[in-house]
DNA sequence: TTAAATTTGTATCATTTGTTACAATTTAAG
DNA sequence: CTTAAATTGTAACAAATGATACAAATTTAA
């Protein structure tokens, strides 16, 4: 229970609660603590989502299960994490996927109902959920941005306009096999579009390295007519 | 004011508050009402969002401009709806666009202090937000689903088994054109695909009315080994 | 009802991207 | 330091998609 407390604590839900006001919200509350072994299920698909399920310790992957019985996408969540935390509320408050344990986890579920209580009781808990589901919010709509551009230049012309943050030179923040996953194209074809922007005399790079050369021609590339 | 009132009685955000509770929300609370001329500018891009614009009457445009003053990015919204709710909290809570009024408009303008309260003081409120935010966010993950299938015969797959709730015929609830936009590829190439998917016998398509014939082959379309 | 506007079907050709394979380089582990 | 693993650079060919254009069908408005 006291590990439990200081994960809490360094978690952004309960950031800035004090460890006294913590162990108040928990007490004067109804919660659980559940633990599952490696394989168990924590939420089945389908299921009514009317709780907050925080991931104290271990991982879990989130499935998605068609009729045919086979995985359709994969998610990995680690401690200490929040699960669903966009499913809570909204009118299809079902969980979208299976939970699985990766390996033995330890859990606090706060139900629905008391979690809006504890809203009531406790302003920096709002506003730190809040936080969270925007800035889950904000991620989203921004991967949105560069997969709504059509060719790889594109997105990638975005992609580094925006990392850039005003600098001409900065490292990119992944490897090109992940830059590739996340704009869902091959990482040859990924990489043979950064060579012939380079080719082209938009930017420069090597390895990690970028320096942008043309931002009046990347600019162009991202402006919609 | 009065219409005010029952315009917003008539909004998601307010669902299920009584008109009392409303008058007595609005009335202990700060607030602003501010009208708008077409093509005034009710945020500028980059400033700090820090309160909620509520569109009561009229429509807005939402446009991301870029240092050589080009528009990237155009979303319209109308009223009785909220701007920005995704763009309050967070670590980020700047406006990511600039809006302007496509016609005359009618605001109602709370500061994030006051909404924070208001949160506080009408549970309804608190979880008709939470729901709208949840609701938004989900759109944006779902729509992410579908542009992260490599291929338009994947998106279409996942999109028609999405859309059909387990039926075996169903009507589009877009136009081709409408639906391309959404997926971020031409017209005529989801129209081919369309076609060819008829070919193959894995649908049948005539202007709106599709049947799915072949649910397996569709289904592993959208398997990720 | 008729004309205009919108939506859909389809074809051709250019361009982009995927697939596969392999080498070079860098990083991590022992 | 040495070896294995991961990352990156490229190439050749196949496949998918875009761009453009036009006709047919349908819907909407007058």
């Amino acid at each position: 229970m006291n590990n439990t407390v200081n994960t809490l604590l360094g978690s952004e839900l309960f950031n800035g609660i004090s460890e006294k006001e913590l162990i108040r919200l928990l007490d004067t509350n109804n919660y659980k603590e559940n633990n599952y072994k490696k394989g168990e299920i924590l939420a089945q698909q389908h299921e009514v989502c009317n709780r907050l399920i925080i991931l104290i310790k271990g991982s879990v992957r989130a499935e998605m299960i068609n009729d045919g019985g086979k995985v359709i996408k994969v998610e990995d969540i680690k401690s200490p994490n929040p699960l669903a935390i966009m499913f809570l509320f909204g009118k299809k408050n079902r969980f979208p996927v299976e939970v699985t344990a990766n390996e033995d986890c330890e859990t606090l579920i706060i139900s629905k109902k008391t979690l809006l209580s504890l809203f009531q009781d406790n302003k920096q808990l709002l506003q730190n959920f809040l936080d969270i589901s925007s800035d889950y919010a904000t991620r989203l709509s921004s991967k949105l941005t560069f997969l709504s551009f059509k060719t790889i230049r594109q997105k990638l012309a975005g992609y580094l306009l925006d990392l850039s943050m005003g600098e001409s030179m900065f490292d990119l923040d992944r490897s090109q096999n992940d830059l590739a996953e996340y704009f869902g194209v091959t990482r040859p074809s990924l990489s043979r579009e950064l060579a012939k922007m380079q080719q082209d005399g938009l930017i420069e790079i090597s390895r990690k390295k970028v320096t942008l050369i043309d931002k009046e021609g990347l600019l162009n590339l991202v402006v919609r007519v």
